[in-house]
DNA sequence: ATATTTTAGTTAAAGGTGCAACTATTCGTT
DNA sequence: AACGAATAGTTGCACCTTTAACTAAAATAT
């Protein structure tokens, strides 16, 4: 049974939306060398209070497969933004950690990506009627709930090793209960 | 100056589904040994009445550059569901045109994307509490307008050679002016 | 008419990504 | 202890995409 016309429209502009919106966010963040997922990494481990992260943690929160993650994080290392440092308690885990140069270079990407997400994505919900960030937030919200039981990963989870990650103690808002790996920098 | 808090949860779900989705839908399409954009232009040349369609229009409605869109199309010829053909009256241009074993693919590949969209999108946007896919589409057309100021081509299309685009023959919905790259498949 | 510029499209090179295979380490059994 | 299973990560291979360079044909100007 074919879609309805108001529901193709929706999703051939949803759609386009995907097509053009990644690509506008590697095209700002281009200026400081870092794609935006790049910057996602960088953000995470930014944000992470230890400074530093597990592969697979990292992976998880990025919504990222372990071999992608793995070649960035070598590129990155390459320009001495990360580094990896083997886990000491366990001989199997890395963990990437931010370089000094990797947080200058934090700070601008995150700047640059904050200006991309308000002229990209805030302006325009600026101009809908009602309260757009709050729209998109429900709407995400429930094409991500679908989609992760659709998801290999997420499903929910259970036992974070990472203390961090369960007590969270910056004040986050009232967080629904996104599954995780839709939410992640949720901070 | 940092995004507010709710904006940066917004902006992670909207990251996360960006991710996600188009993965999901390759997916699910690769049961017939499409991905989803090879289904794209399958259905735009489905949908164009005349089954041709320039390549540069095509790449045009798709979002696609055309180096990329001429490497599908020959991995689509090669399968034989789609031929290149010299167009008559233009001798740079080629025409794509989709074959019969292309209309009997696109047939699959359509009812594939159709549940697809249900089981990813639709569903979800079902438990909203207003009419979700209105929203979904102010939402898409908010955030892809703002985009195509900051998009390479586009800006509007004034002179269009073929008269399919023009008088839409099929009777769409109340049609509102988005911007043409980005609405696309909007019959 | 002819030279220049634009337009249409393809191709080459570089880099990213996913899947599957592989190594190394830890966990669970017995 | 020692074996097999699970986990963490990396790498090889195939494919896709982007940017830049290139070819060919049409439009434009001289």
């Amino acid at each position: 049974m074919p879609l309805t016309h108001p529901e193709r429209v929706a999703i051939a502009r949803l759609h386009a939306m995907l097509e053009l919106l990644p690509t506008a966010f590697d095209k700002r963040l281009g200026a400081v060398g870092v794609t935006a997922f790049e910057h996602t990494l960088l953000d995470a481990l930014a944000h992470s209070e230890d400074g530093f992260m597990r592969m697979s943690e990292l992976a998880h929160k990025t919504n990222a497969t372990l071999p992608r993650l793995s070649r960035v994080v070598t590129s990155l290392e390459r320009r001495e933004l990360i580094e990896r440092v083997p886990c000491p308690s366990d001989g199997r885990a890395t963990n990437a950690v931010l370089t000094a140069r990797g947080a200058e270079v934090h700070e601008l990407s995150q700047a640059l990506y904050a200006s991309a997400v308000r002229e990209l994505v805030l302006e325009g919900l600026g101009r809908l009627p009602g309260d757009g960030v709050a729209q998109l937030t429900d709407l995400t919200y429930a094409v991500l709930s679908s989609l992760d039981a659709d998801h290999p990963r997420a499903a929910s989870f259970g036992g974070d090793p990472e203390p961090e990650c369960a007590a969270d103690p910056v004040p986050t808002c009232d967080a629904d209960p996104v599954p995780a790996c839709a939410a992640d920098a949720i901070d």
